[in-house]
DNA sequence: TAAGTTTTTGACAAATTCTTGACATCAGGC
DNA sequence: GCCTGATGTCAAGAATTTGTCAAAAACTTA
């Protein structure tokens, strides 16, 4: 289950808080000042901060910079009590990944920390990937396939990796363009297209009939294990 | 949909805005320079503005200025280079509401615009939607109905993904075009009878007798959950 | 620089989806 | 109940999307 650390000292906001992301299945750890709220962290990372700007013993802006320094890809949602442009600036530049003006709409605090946390992904649990005979090793980039070891080029395997980091869900070209390839070089979709063909030649047992690189017509591609 | 009006010279950096944006459901305005950027802000205000700072004919800073005098609600995010000198706080003070550094990450302008973008808030949407005996699944594009998976088109998708999202509402076929067909390709007001036809094959208990994919004589669909 | 590798592009065929128009049927106004 | 325009339905053709290959371009490495 996925855990929410809450750093925020108002008794009202906690309860609020609670009561929004508990029915959904996450696990809601509440600190009282920025120091606790460091501590906890330390102590068990969780999927994602919620953090109030204003706080006792040590401010948002301290903690958010510590926490990024120690563990920067947990997601942070800032919320404080007014609209600063400079604060917002600053925020951003500290590592937070969105901002929240109080009072907010406890139906769009759900759904940026569901996109919050669909953003960090889950490699971390495990170094490797199986699915078939193939086996997928992110830190050492290794792929071996039925005992034999498949070279994949870096672009093929980051595309591989970042469909298997989000298995199930639709990816569009232009989704993968943005996140693969990255603002420099912006090549055509077609490109892709090329790339998910060397996969399904690679990995797949029958590349004419793809199973885990599956296309979904007119939206893009998508990951089965 | 929400506009979003970038003014920028630099073709390769305006395909990377029109790919990065478009594939989260906003429509992209290109401006080629400061005119024109100002022309088409005044013929229509979208719900946000990138600016670049080297312009053609009118330099950033002005578009910036002048717009803020026209319709001071719109939010707008500055590009630069990196080589410019730039001082955050004069650039905030001419009514900026955010800055980026070119080369950008896409992720981080993309954060920055739900940003600037949160005073218009969309209804957040949750994963997966069911009645009767159908699940559908948004960011698997996947429908389950009585434990077998159903094969939507994207475009009948699309289509039951918007009316189920305005759940209740009548929408016009012209509406639905318009939403889900977007501008550049309008078909007859047929093609969504069609594909009414096609979802309620597919998802209703008796497709003759539609009980959610609902017509309205003369006014258009409306899906009842 | 040159050889080798990887990435990108463009062409074409194949697969799939979309659109259209014809005709049947239905709802609502008179 | 009849008439008119709106909607349901179907299937053929149009259009789009994708698979696949090979060559050009870009990048690496020696």
């Amino acid at each position: 289950m996925e855990r929410i650390l809450v750093i925020e000292d108002d008794l009202k906001v906690q309860r609020a808080l609670r009561r929004l992301f508990e029915p959904e299945g996450y696990t809601v750890e509440v600190a009282e000042d920025g120091l606790a709220g460091m501590q906890a962290f330390k102590l068990l990372p969780p999927a994602l901060v919620i953090l109030d700007l204003n706080l006792p013993k040590m401010t948002g802006r301290d903690v958010c910079q510590e926490i990024k320094k120690t563990a920067s890809s947990v997601p942070i949602i800032v919320l404080s009590a007014a609209s600063d442009v400079l604060d917002k600036v600053l925020l951003l530049e500290l590592g937070a990944d969105d901002y929240v003006t109080k009072p907010f709409s406890p139906r769009e605090l759900l759904a940026r920390a569901r996109v919050a946390l669909r953003r960090t992904v889950k490699p971390s649990a495990a170094d490797s990937f199986s699915f078939d005979e193939v086996t997928i090793n992110f830190p050492k980039m290794e792929v071996v396939r039925s005992g034999a070891e498949i070279q994949l080029t870096s672009q093929e395997f980051r595309t591989a990796k970042f469909l298997i980091e989000n298995s199930e869900r639709v990816i569009s070209r232009e989704e993968l363009l943005n996140e693969v390839w990255g603002y420099q070089n912006y090549p055509t979709t077609r490109t892709v297209d090329n790339h998910i063909l060397k996969l399904r030649q690679k990995l797949e047992k029958d590349p004419a009939n793809p199973v885990h690189f599956r296309t979904v017509h007119g939206a893009g591609y998508k990951f089965v294990p």
